[in-house]
DNA sequence: GTACCTGCAAAGCGTTTGCTAATTC
DNA sequence: GAATTAGCAAACGCTTTGCAGGTAC
């Protein structure tokens, strides 16, 4: 996601209008690193903007999604995600607390010779373990802090 | 999954009963490596057992996947998929047809200097891209087979 | 003024759950 | 005979859609 000035300029040339609600979503999504979810984004936003709707919080997503503005993350527990960070990286995913980090690292592309005739276009990697907090906190079996969706 | 035999054997010996739908369950999963969806494996074994109920193949695809007998996988477009390969391995979905293959090539775990104090249980990689039989139609423009969720 | 957008409500899909009757052991 | 399990249906959570009126341009 870009910085506020220019997303709007960016999303006024592709001819969609600066609505209040969006830009209050573009805010709430700029530097916002926790990857909410479509529900708390639209709690969050909603504090100073009491009509908002759900839908329109998905609306405006999928318009910044299909700008290439945020990334979209499906890490199981249900609800889909989404990442103003649209550099290339990858996940972890804390399976005590939920919480998902950005990882840069690199990763090589992996040996294709298994895939004869495919065409691979990106790779996504997740990570799954225990964040620092966590495993920090695994000795004193503190309850989490926003547990997991049990599927 | 084991063979039904073998597999027959430590489902009893967990405790739990071999009921007509297992088995089938059982069967249309070994050796199937198309990862069906709940209501892929619920169609196709209702053809032989009709009073089949899709709660009844969630409860099985649980037990099994308690089990460690069936991988769960989530590749986005809505559906959970289940995998009886359980050898650690990756996956390349083609963003045309949707289709799911495993990928067995070895894929270097990535530099966790990046996650301080994390500790990382798993990692799961997904190949994007274009699969064999869709790269090669992309020139004859046909439709896909079976086409992914839009989101 | 016009096209796009919002908000609401309802529907959609995949999944889970509660209950009763049937079955496996 | 006793306890697990199947089937059914209804509920659930997340997402999408149809349509009204409202708003940015």
């Amino acid at each position: 996601l870009q910085p506020l000035e220019q997303l709007v300029e960016r999303c006024r040339g592709a001819g969609m209008r600066m609505t209040p609600q969006r830009r209050a979503i573009f805010r709430y999504l700029s530097g916002n690193s926790a990857h909410p979810t479509a529900e708390d984004i639209f709690r969050a936003v909603r504090r100073r903007h009491p009509g908002l709707s759900l839908a329109t919080v998905y609306n405006t997503l999928e318009t910044l999604h299909q700008l290439g503005e945020v990334g979209r993350l499906d890490v199981g527990g249900g609800a889909e995600r989404f990442d103003p960070e649209v550099r290339p990286h990858h996940h972890f995913n804390c399976r005590r607390c939920g919480k998902v980090q950005d990882v840069f690292a690199e990763l090589p592309v992996p040996h294709l010779g298994a895939l004869p005739g495919c065409r691979v276009d990106s790779v996504q990697v997740q990570l799954i373990g225990l964040c620092q907090d966590c495993s920090r906190r695994s000795a004193s079996k503190k309850p989490p802090e926003r547990p997991r969706a049990p599927a």
